[in-house]
DNA sequence: AGCACGCCGACT
DNA sequence: GTCGGCGTGCTC
């Protein structure tokens, strides 16, 4: 026997990362009951001033030595999460390494990856004390109270939970809280999430339903079919056997009696896939896919840690190549990982890799409750499933032994974490595949313009399909020059609609097809476009669109804070200017009701889809046919292969290039590009009108003759020219408060800090070079949610440098005064 | 972040 | 007299 006492003397210290905006660990004494499990990636449940927090440990020692206190100013952690590591060592290391380098206190990194998301909610629960655990063990409870101590067994529960599970609750709680059995405690919602059972059903040993066919059961033909059926089926949830046999129950009741199945409980994820798939056999590949997946493939054989950009043009058979990926990690008994940018799309792929897999996948994404994410997530850590799927946060599924890792539509912005820890997707996946030695596949039609320089550099290596399988046609892409239509309605509105494009919409109606027309809705009312020409006021210095600012009456620019007064004229055409404002979907509709009569139709965007099934309902109604026209914003532009769409009508292309960012031409392109892509997918040869004002604006043109590589030579001189990425590094920050007098002082205080410092932070040589500091400028969303909020943003190609003005700002609005939050951004897609 | 502690106005 | 407003400061 071990003395006791030399662990009490020898307690152990864990180091814990905890989901507070503060870069700091915390330490925390261990009691000995969870020695086993106090080691680094398991989560820990800790008193943090008032309250409790779950975080991670990253350390443990068995003195304070690893401490920076005092050890007996050390508070006790409560409880382990954990048998396993929740985060496994290579997985740890990454975050931390990511953390420091995007500046973003460790225990928020590390929260981001849990199956749990970043906060759990604590709601009251009741535990078993020690003298309940001995009741429990020494069957002393009767009753209720009994009922009560074993639910509580296996630890918290919550009181919502255990009043469903008791009789009397109430009072039993109440006794048993008296008599010092339980005690109250938070149960962390979801940090335990319990994997669901079921009560299932099977046949007992030796049962054969074609003998019991012959006597016993002649007379019972209900019976029988239910044995016959789970004898196909095997172990079934006697739940999911309520759609074909309504008495399940009572038929499971009958035959237990006569000692025909078995019923049992068992832990049964729940379903998340769908209805079932169809095997579908493997394609053969076209000589170009054949090219492109020989180097992907040998990559994966050898573990090298490689990126591939497959580029390839829409239906040019980019999925084929990742199940191809898939099989050939899996031939070799690894793992495999797939990102796609949202929810709808993890469907679309999840179809084909079941097609091809069968159904022993995870499915990772938001849109899972938290238990049934807990429950992916869990298969994946006992590795019963070796396939992942899912979101941005999927990158952290806890797969060992990776063979590939693939990034579909790897240009979408979805990708890049706005919050919390705000990692981009494909840089973290880059890192990953590095870690376990597996190449990275990034596919996309139209890459983001960092992903195809580092193709062009060598650092990546590009594979391209530049062919459309079955040999189907690129849409036919027809420009209409809104310019030229000079017709106006009586109202003295122009119409929304050409007449080329109505003349389509027409045909496309006649001929029993469907038309999407598309309006990018995104972006602001306040930016100024001429009426006539189209064109929008730029910034002379930062080349970016102004934004209208009703309170001063100003066009300012949000990056360099340029301003001017709104033009009497339009310096472009010299028509008098006026703002092309409330050209919404909603209106759109109006006009095409008014228009087609008889057609039936759908409108598709946020307003729609807030309500919950709607957006379901209006895809199944256009996967059925049952829709002629839909009107939508970008939610139509991705997802769901439509055969029957025929149009495809842009209603205003430009709208986008005029948002006040200088991505907005490469995402015009990729999303015009991407809209396009969705007429004609199958049979039906498609037809896409572009209205625009800007027919031969460089991000426009391009879309029109499926050249990417035109779109990608001029974009890059303009970023060349102006010095944006790929050519430098951005550093933005962003800073709100309730005062915007207070927070423009501030955010200016700190510009002033990082000038005078910024000769000593340089080298003398590279003193010019360095970096730029933009602004301070009101942000595009100059307030919300009632914070006024100001950005500065650093440019330049010194990483040194950067890095450190990054920690200055950094340092410098750690401390901040009350009422001010910052946060920091490197490299950041979206600056609103 | 969140929660407690702390110091000043309108209510029984 | 106190209930409650939210400023500020700390959490192993």
């Amino acid at each position: 026997m071990p003395n006791a006492s030399l662990f009490q003397t020898d307690a152990r210290i864990v180091r814990v990362a905890l989901p507070v905006p503060v870069d700091e660990l915390f330490d925390y004494t261990v009691p000995e009951a969870f020695a086993a499990h106090a080691r680094p990636g398991f989560r820990a449940v800790v008193p943090f001033g008032a309250r409790q927090l779950t975080g991670v440990i990253v350390a443990c020692g068995a003195s304070p030595a690893v401490s920076n206190r005092n050890a007996t100013r050390l508070r006790p952690l409560v409880r382990i999460l954990d048998r396993e590591p929740a985060l496994g060592p290579d997985m740890l290391d990454l975050l931390r390494e990511m953390a420091r380098e995007l500046l973003c206190p460790v225990g928020i990194a590390l929260a981001s990856a849990l199956p749990t998301g970043a906060s759990p909610k604590s709601v009251p629960a009741f535990e078993l004390t020690e003298r309940g655990r001995q009741a429990l063990a020494h069957n002393v409870a009767r009753g209720p109270s009994r009922t009560l101590l074993k639910l509580l067994a296996d630890g918290p529960v919550p009181i919502k939970t255990l009043e469903r599970g008791v009789a009397q609750a109430d009072d039993t709680m109440r006794t048993c809280l008296r008599d010092g059995l339980v005690a109250k405690t938070l149960f962390e919602k979801g940090a335990t999430a319990k994997e669901a059972t079921a009560r299932t059903v099977e046949l007992a040993p030796g049962v054969d339903p074609d003998l019991l066919a012959e006597n016993e059961l002649r007379r019972a033909p209900k019976q029988l079919a239910f044995l016959r059926e789970i004898a196909s089926a095997g172990c079934t949830p006697i739940a999911d056997l309520r759609a074909s046999f309504p008495t399940a129950p009572a038929l499971v009741r009958a035959l237990e009696a006569r000692k025909l199945v078995r019923v049992g409980e068992k832990r049964v994820p729940r379903n998340v896939l769908g209805a079932r798939v169809t095997c579908v056999p493997a394609p053969q590949l076209t000589d170009e896919q054949r090219a492109a997946l020989e180097p992907i493939e040998g990559a994966i054989r050898a573990k090298t840690a490689q990126t591939f950009l497959l580029h390839g043009v829409t239906g040019s058979g980019k999925t084929e190549i990742y199940l191809r990926a898939v099989a050939a990690a899996r031939e070799l008994g690894r793992t495999a990982l797939l990102l796609v940018p949202e929810i709808p799309l993890t469907h679309q792929i999840l179809t084909r890799l079941r097609g091809r897999f069968g159904d022993n996948l995870a499915v990772l994404h938001s849109g899972l409750s938290v238990s049934e994410r807990f429950e992916q997530w869990s298969r994946l850590r006992r590795c019963e499933t070796a396939i992942a799927v899912g979101a941005r946060s999927a990158l952290f599924a806890p797969l060992e032994n990776l063979g590939v890792i693939v990034i579909d539509e790897e240009h979408d912005s979805a990708y890049k974490s706005e919050e919390g820890f705000r990692y981009h997707a494909r840089d973290l996946a880059q890192k990953r595949a590095e870690a376990c030695g597996c190449p990275l596949i990034l596919g996309s039609a139209t890459p983001a313009l960092e992903t195809r320089y580092a193709a062009e550099t060598g650092q990546i290596q590009r594979l391209v399909l530049s062919k459309r399988i079955a040999s189907r046609p690129l849409p036919r892409v027809q420009v209409v020059d809104l310019a030229k239509e000079s017709a106006h309605t009586a109202s003295g509105q122009r119409p929304i609609l050409s007449r080329a494009l109505e003349r389509a919409i027409s045909d496309t109606l006649a001929a029993g097809d469907q038309s999407f027309l598309f309006l990018n809705r995104r972006g602001f009312s306040t930016k100024v476009l001429c009426y006539e020409c189209g064109k929008a006021a730029h910034c002379k210095n930062c080349d970016i669109a102004l934004v209208f600012h009703a309170h001063d009456q100003l066009l300012r620019c949000h990056y360099c804070d340029y301003s001017i007064e709104p033009p009497e004229h339009c310096p472009h055409c010299g028509a008098g200017g006026a703002a092309l404002l409330g050209l919404g979907t909603q209106r759109l509709e109006e006009e095409v009701r008014t228009r087609f009569p008889e057609a039936r139709i759908a409108r598709l965007d946020r307003d729609v889809s807030r309500r919950k099934g709607a957006t379901e309902a209006i895809l199944t109604s256009v996967q059925e046919g049952s829709l002629d026209i839909l009107i939508g914003t970008q939610m139509i532009a991705k997802g769901h292969d439509f055969p029957n769409v025929r149009t495809v009508g842009i209603v205003l292309a430009d709208l986008g290039l005029h948002m006040p960012d200088f991505r907005a031409a490469e995402h015009t392109f990729q999303l015009l590009t991407q809209v396009a892509g969705r007429a004609g997918r199958a049979e039906t040869h498609g037809n896409v009108l572009l209205q625009t004002f800007s027919p031969d604006h460089y991000a426009i043109r391009p879309v029109c003759e499926h050249d990417y590589e035109a779109f990608y030579a001029e974009e890059l001189e303009y970023r060349r020219d102006l010095g944006y990425p790929p050519f430098t590094k951005l550093i933005h920050l962003l800073i709100e408060g309730r005062d915007a007098t207070q927070t423009k002082e501030t955010i200016e205080g700190l510009a002033r800090t990082l000038r005078e410092k910024l000769p000593h932070e340089t080298s003398p040589l590279a003193a010019e070079a360095a970096f730029e500091i933009l602004g301070p400028a009101p942000c595009p969303l100059a307030r919300l949610r009632g914070l006024h909020r100001y950005q500065l943003l650093l440019k330049g190609s010194d990483a040194v440098a950067l890095r450190s003005a990054a920690c200055a700002l950094r340092d410098a609005s750690a401390r901040l005064p009350s009422g001010l939050r910052a946060r920091i951004d490197l490299n950041p897609i979206h600056m609103l």
